[in-house]
DNA sequence: ACCTGCCGATTGACACGTCAATTCCATGGA
DNA sequence: TCCATGGAATTGACGTGTCAATCGGCAGGT
């Protein structure tokens, strides 16, 4: 719109109606998915996908427990976030902090029984749920593409914050 | 893993290790897109996405105003979302709500000239985001691909939503 | 006239995320 | 000794989203 001249769109250039079609249709798409999966975890489970995310990081740490900045790191998460949450997950008896001993002001992160159970019995419900919503709607060359669009985002992404 | 036979895969089994890869792969990604995105718009025009999603809409509505369910269809929400979101952009004075003089209990949405302009600006740099961090990022086969990807997986939501 | 039900919209309670303080403690100068 | 500097984690404020409850007015039936 901005042109009439159809050059080789070089990087420059606004989307075209088409790009920002398939721009809009493909966010808006992902977010109703994730929010599907995410409400068929809740519905199964009781569980946020968050939960369920400190829940696998904590199952499969040496001893079932970790240090709050080595699972932040580990999940990629903001410290603060992990903090919040972990307190929600705390009040619900999912996890439970002590201090470090070794380190000063370090706070350990322990899995309870209560949510070792409650994942374990996520996780079948959930892995179905993925499959069902997401592995069975695409042929196997789509679930191949996605792979490799989710990729190719990830590393343009990574490019541009190292600028 | 759960059973060792190689048989067909359809439909009933959990998804293999390369399946959840790719799934964690494509979430995690699509979610960083979108919160970039988010980051830049709100840098660039002091904008959300959501801010951004009804004053586009308000733009294009005759007389840049809309009968707040008429929105909410519009652009998908549920009305309580709406009802919130408008309250936040009424204190910033993007918006403005008035009772609707034909409809009891109904409420016209307007934009105000403050909302207008932040729109404005806010539209160029947006798009130019867009391409940047998504267009770019793809080939053009992978792009279309993303689009079918897309309409793959919202036609194999709405079929799970009407059994 | 009264009650019941519905419809449009708002409200309240709560979960979640981000950003900017803030706390606590240890350590390394001066 | 005293201070500042820094790392680990928490806290507070606030925007955002969902769910359930509520409000206010207008039917329609009795």
């Amino acid at each position: 719109m901005t042109s009439a001249t159809p050059e080789r769109r070089r990087g420059r250039q606004l989307p075209t109606a088409d790009e920002l079609r398939i721009w809009r249709d493909f966010i808006e798409t992902t977010e109703a998915l994730s929010s599907q999966v995410s409400t068929r975890l809740q519905a199964d489970s009781a569980l946020s996908p968050g939960d369920y995310v400190v829940l696998l990081a904590l199952s499969e740490a040496q001893d079932r427990q970790m240090r709050s900045s080595a699972l932040a790191a580990h999940i990629g998460w903001e410290r603060s976030r992990l903090s919040h949450h972990l307190a929600r997950m705390e009040r619900r008896g999912l996890i439970r902090r002590q201090d470090c001993p070794t380190v000063p002001r370090g706070s350990e992160v322990l899995l309870t029984p209560a949510g070792a159970d409650a994942f374990r019995n996520s996780t079948f419900p959930h892995l179905r749920a993925i499959r069902e919503l997401f592995v069975d709607a695409l042929t196997p060359d789509q679930l191949r593409a996605a792979g490799e669009i989710a990729a190719a985002l990830r590393a343009h992404l990574g490019a541009w914050g190292e600028d």
